[in-house]
DNA sequence: AAACTACTTTACGTTTACGTAAACTTTATC
DNA sequence: GATAAAGTTTACGTAAACGTAAAGTAGTTT
């Protein structure tokens, strides 16, 4: 019932589609704390689930930075004072709205990408016309002395 | 009726919140090709929307460089023979998947600062549980003694 | 005319997020 | 026990998107 809970760098790239030397590079930053063996990491469901939010986050355009601030903030939630809740709390308001701003963006992009697409079949349509009428005048040469 | 149509580099820099080296530097990479007064820039509204459209694909997370070549396909589709407009319609396609992903994305965000926000919220509540019952303890002292 | 303001070019510097190469260790396989 | 496969560290390199400083020009206000 419980999934493996356990993974080596390679799974996690592979799962992911992302290279190990950035899984490396996010440890070196402090996103990720893999257990080791010996030498080699050893990520548990924790950190295969912060990979996960880090490239979100990453898609979301959100810094390293930002996402290793809000991965130690909710951490410190569990033990925290009332300013450090407090901040947390301003930190997922200012969260809230960059996504709204992200929601207005992707609107407007979408209707944007709509005109722009039937911009092109109309131009494709243009094309096709003129292409017929030049079929037509090549194979019916009498046509083309309408032209006058 | 008509909007003033032309613009300095600080008219848009302040309008967009952006400074003139990037503006210029928009330039540069081929995305602005403002008008000259002498050497001074003369920006047109196809100047500023196209800039309004760079920092709304920045937001977005798209590069210079795709922003770009967006724009090179768009004004292509005024002239453009069909290999050209089909390769934009693929690249207007693409943008709409990434797109899809990005409101997957966002979706999911805001679940997780949902919960996010009300562990905090919880939290805090424990605090201020916390707080009453150490102030009552003081302001009653034989409380103190309950809790033999 | 002097000073101010807005604009310009040139060019080197900086941050982020890795890529890439070299040299080494550990573990599994033949 | 050699060799391959997967892992490691160290360290220099790089692309994108500007920041920043220097030095010059062009118009305009005092």
């Amino acid at each position: 019932m419980m999934e493996k809970r356990t993974f080596s760098i390679s799974e996690l790239s592979n799962e992911f589609d992302v290279t190990t030397r950035s899984i490396r590079f996010y440890e070196d930053q402090g996103l990720l704390k893999p257990a080791r063996r010996g030498q080699t990491r050893i990520f548990s469901t924790k950190d295969k689930v912060r990979l996960k939010l880090i490239l979100r986050g990453k898609r979301m355009g959100f810094s390293l930075a930002e996402t290793k601030e809000l991965f130690d903030l909710w951490d410190e939630t569990l033990t925290g004072n009332e300013k450090q809740l407090l901040k947390m709390l301003t930190i997922l308001s200012n969260k809230r709205a960059h996504m709204e701003q992200q929601k207005n963006d992707i609107a407007m992009a979408e209707m944007e990408i709509e005109t722009a697409e039937s911009r092109c079949r109309d131009a494709l349509a243009e094309l096709k016309i003129k292409k017929e009428q030049q079929a037509s005048a090549t194979s019916e040469p009498e046509s083309a002395a309408e032209q006058h």
